[in-house]
DNA sequence: TCATAAGAAGACAAAAAGGTCTTTTTAATT
DNA sequence: AATTAAAAAGACCTTTTTGTCTTCTTATGA
């Protein structure tokens, strides 16, 4: 569904807000192998939602990532759009330049449907409420 | 949603169908053309579907590509499956190496009721039922 | 039967995605 | 102040995806 950047951040981030709900800020060498993700990788990928100001982050020692409360939750569907573009929630299931109702491809009005309960679903849902979700990894 | 790949394949498939409803067997250089897909690169794609069996063609003078009507219909999913594997059916919206009902990831119970509309979609679609529908091409 | 038109095969190449590493900057602790 | 621990920055590399081209094979029809 999603490419492997946007996996990552996904799951770094989640791991961030659990760790920051019990009052840690973890560092890029822990969330990299608690994601089981490459860390330079994971590293660079957070390095950019920091430059978004979708997350921060502490140099030195004691330093590690952190949400600030002040900002409001952050939305799943602003994540992905950031990282990978916004194909999944607008783009055309058979690959016409976009997504037209009134020049439809021939699976437009069986796709259309299920890309709008995406878009609901990557609305709705936040790094907040995905951290407070019991959840498996692996 | 799709690679370039699988979504050459479906428009390639749809647009011989089309023809072959018409009673023509259209070339490898139209189909590219009519389609807008690069003319190599769509005709590699139709040689593994011919080798899949998923397709026919005729070399020489004369030749084209055309569906054999003792074949049943082909199942977008069965398309999409040889071309970019399954991952979109069945693999995890959160990265993990597999779904898993019992560990589920923090997207699961939304994702997955989404992920099963994807599959009813393609086991229900075929390239003849996308054929017959009037459609748009770009 | 020979010229020609078509797909098959596979080598090659460019671009994008995915990943690694080293150096620099910053901050806390001793 | 020096040491140490951490993120930032960016160069570099590898693999996969996407795309191009040339040569070979097959069939038609003049
Ligand atoms: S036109 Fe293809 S999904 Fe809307
Ligand atoms: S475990 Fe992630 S979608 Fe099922």
């Amino acid at each position: 569904m999603f490419n492997k950047e946007t996996e990552y951040a996904m799951r770094s981030l989640v791991y961030i807000q659990v760790e920051n709900y019990k009052g840690r800020r973890p560092g890029i060498s822990e969330i990299a192998a608690e994601i089981d993700a490459p860390r330079f990788f994971t590293a660079k990928i957070l390095q950019r939602m920091v430059r978004q100001g979708f997350v921060q982050s502490r140099k030195g020692r004691g330093g590690g990532f952190y949400f600030d409360s002040k900002h409001a939750p952050l939305k799943i569907g602003d994540v992905i759009k950031a990282v990978e573009g916004d194909n999944i929630m607008t783009g055309c299931a058979f690959g016409l330049k976009y997504c037209d109702e009134t020049n439809p491809c021939p699976l437009h009005f069986r796709y259309a449907p299920i890309r709008e309960k995406i878009n609901t679903l990557v609305a709705e849902e936040t790094i907040q409420s995905l951290a407070r979700r019991p959840a498996g990894t692996d």
